[in-house]
DNA sequence: TTTTAACCCTATAGATTTAGTAGGGTATCG
DNA sequence: CGATACCCTACTAAATCTATAGGGTTAAAA
């Protein structure tokens, strides 16, 4: 399942994507727009912040908003920030990779197998797609 | 993430299906062979036989075995026995469809529209690998 | 018929993760 | 200076996960 993390982190910043100009908008307003806790979204565009995806200005007339432009956001990044690897299990992460205690050979693991096929699918998913993407509707 | 349970069943019904004959396996030769232990997998075991996938033999001699032939077992049904829905957000789901608290119209939101991508390219992932698929290492 | 192997089933408990909330601190603009 | 808005840490309630406990039932073999 998708962390309610992750879904509102997505939504802001689409809403962000959408705005005509690149200025600084608001954790009150995001909030209300999207219909999200303030203090949760607060935690969630510190997150995207320190990660590198949005800067922020303090101060009346301050806000979040995008560093790059929304087509060169991809949406890997933006879920592994937000909800961590994209592998569904260690053995198979590319950048969290960890053994499984249980599997003497992992080359034999019908679960390992499997969710390769699944990571490279997700993978393929999000890395050709970009935030510009998902707010052409 | 995978849940152990999912994974511990995926390897159980792996097991089974590498089977010669499908004579009944006991929970305590699965749990030693597959490195799980006795007691969940015996409740994973239980929950992957009232789903109807596996059937079993009480008494000496007792023990689970599959009721199907293991090309016929699709990993969609597997995954939605262990794991519960394929979709990461109910708003997605095929089988356990939910409205979002937050969204007012869904098709115009971009996790929803992310989202179904990523279902159907698992769903087609699950869907075209069988039991059988796996234990050909 | 008694013993033993093996599944059946419910309840519970500890650990971890999720989804927030609280509350004060710091910077900026007018 | 004072209002606005981000910064940051800590905490908590609820849910979920990962088992474990323990007794009950069935069936085959001695």
């Amino acid at each position: 399942m998708l962390s309610k993390k992750t879904k509102y982190g997505i939504k802001a910043l689409t809403y962000l994507a959408r705005q005509e100009q690149n200025v600084p908008v608001s954790i009150a307003t995001i909030s209300e727009m999207e219909n999200i806790s303030l203090k949760f979204l607060e935690s969630i565009l510190l997150t995207l912040r320190k990660s590198g995806l949005l800067g922020s200005k303090k101060g009346k007339g301050g806000g979040y908003y995008l560093l790059k432009n929304p087509k060169d956001i991809k949406m890997t990044t933006v879920m592994r920030v937000l909800e961590g690897p994209i592998a569904m299990i260690p053995c198979v992460s590319l950048n969290y990779y960890e053994k499984c205690d249980d599997c003497p050979t992992e080359t034999e693991c019908a679960v390992h197998l499997l969710m390769i096929r699944v990571r490279d699918s997700n993978l393929k998913i999000y890395g050709e797609t970009s935030l510009a993407d998902l707010i052409n509707y």
